[in-house]
DNA sequence: GTCTATAGTCAGATAGAC
DNA sequence: GTCTATCTGACTATAGAC
């Protein structure tokens, strides 16, 4: 209060600078040297401001995921017919998959993460409001199909494209447009309303 | 040809050894001196095997690969009509990825590896020969959809509620049939033939 | 073909100065 | 709040004996 702030905590300076890190190279890729030589700490002065490397890599996890997925949520929840909500929240997770690839990353490294409480825990604080969220939208569609599995197939076919995309690229039949988020939405809306047959 | 084989060699005993350690730790959380006390050997006998660590991790991934998919390609190329080809085709990977939880996870770790040299020729291996399948099978549907897309959808729709299981489990909602590959396999299946609408 | 011994580097973490 | 200096242990990899 008596202090005006001018700059950014170098506590939040770490957490955002780390990021793209752990994203790249995951927990056990990144040491602290390294975030300490992307902070311009040294590795000493990491541990002021987090107990141990493990509460870093939660901190990083948590502070990156913030916020993002309750946009998400807010989608979900507006006044438009299930139908209409579903689209946008496609569009929107697809964007912002798109557009932010460590939120990606680090997504990914949480699903293989093999320390089992750091895992619940991340889930906890990662997944856990959004997937409700989903899975409550697709009990509203009446689709004859388990909301929760549903669910799940919603990521999936969002994300999956995603993930692979490094991969996917290099198989015969690729085309540029492939990647494009607008194309991935249209796609994934298309099969979601009317399965593999369409016409 | 003159000597009997009357036991594995040693070669392929660590390969055969080091998968499950791969598959839960990832390359970088694995050490040689954890592969060396897995097969009994010392770390130094190792390197009389392998070059270095990248080539023993290459050749766990691709080992443990061949063969499996294989198996699959050649449901896909069977004689029965295009949909009925799909459908044992994903009852099969369903089947694969719920019993070979190393299978499973030494994909998600290849998706991840920030090693581009490695990750292109760990695909190649590994994925090509199955995506090829699958593409030129969903595109005989004439479903409407970009075969490409569509053999993406696919895959991610069969191997996300595996790769997620771990998190979602924790998920409100959650039921111990959501994880039985023959319900997996059966959602799968009927999304597709008539998506999200289907009464 | 597998060993012992060890080189050389890098890791996470701490103590104490400023 | 950040530093220098350092401890201790783990890591990949090699040399050379058996």
């Amino acid at each position: 209060m008596t202090k005006p702030i001018t700059k950014k905590k170098t506590r939040d300076e770490i957490l955002e600078l780390a990021v793209p890190l752990f994203a790249k190279d995951g927990y056990d890729g990144v040491s602290m040297r390294d975030v300490a030589a992307a902070t311009g700490l040294t590795p000493a002065a990491l541990y002021y401001h987090f107990n141990d490397k493990e509460h870093l890599y939660i901190s990083v996890v948590i502070n990156d995921f913030t916020g993002k997925s309750t946009v998400l949520s807010d989608i979900i929840k507006g006044p438009e017919p299930p139908w209409e909500r579903l689209e946008k929240f496609i569009e929107g997770l697809v964007n912002l998959t798109a557009s932010d690839q460590n939120f990606l990353r680090l997504m990914q490294w949480v699903k293989l993460d093999s320390d089992e409480v750091r895992q619940h825990k991340l889930a906890e604080y990662v997944f856990s409001d959004l997937f409700v969220s989903v899975h409550d939208l697709v009990a509203e569609l009446n689709s004859g199909h388990d909301a929760y599995m549903l669910a799940i197939s919603i990521f999936g076919l969002i994300t999956f494209p995603f993930e692979s995309m490094t991969i996917h690229k290099f198989m015969p039949g690729y085309r540029p447009e492939h990647d494009q988020p607008a194309v991935i939405a249209k796609h994934v809306i298309k099969l979601l309303r009317s399965g593999g047959k369409i016409q």
